[in-house]
DNA sequence: GGAATGACCATGG
DNA sequence: ACCATGGCCATTC
């Protein structure tokens, strides 16, 4: 991968304002690598040490939690709630409403 | 070089 | 709606 993809998708990350999520391939898509979902998870698994990025805006496709059960996960929706973002009653985001960019949906 | 892995996604049963 | 399968692409062993 070139350091560019990383460089992008944290650059689009801190673009993410508060109260908005987006998913995992559409960040990819938008740095410009289609289809790169999984490298963007395994990009924030692993984030470098030093750089602050609002990982918890990223959620799975159709606003899903990724690995639900986990403890980032629990962190992730607190965070996510805090900024104001609606989980729907299944434990989903409504990407219609909090998606971004708002048309990610 | 080949097999296994991953904070994924879409489709089919 | 849930589970299983296939596809995806780079990294790691």
């Amino acid at each position: 991968m070139p350091p560019e993809f990383q460089q992008r998708v944290i650059a689009l990350l801190r673009q993410v304002p508060p109260g908005r999520v987006c998913t995992y391939g559409g960040l990819a898509q938008l740095a410009g690598y289609p289809r790169h979902s999984r490298h963007v998870g395994r990009l924030l698994s692993h984030l470098p040490e030093g750089v602050t990025v609002p990982w918890f805006r990223v959620v799975g496709a159709g606003g899903r939690l990724s690995r639900p059960g986990s403890e980032h996960a629990d962190w992730q929706r607190l965070l996510l709630e805090e900024e104001g973002v609606v989980f729907r009653a299944n434990g989903q985001v409504d990407l219609r409403q909090c998606g971004w960019p708002a048309d990610a949906a």
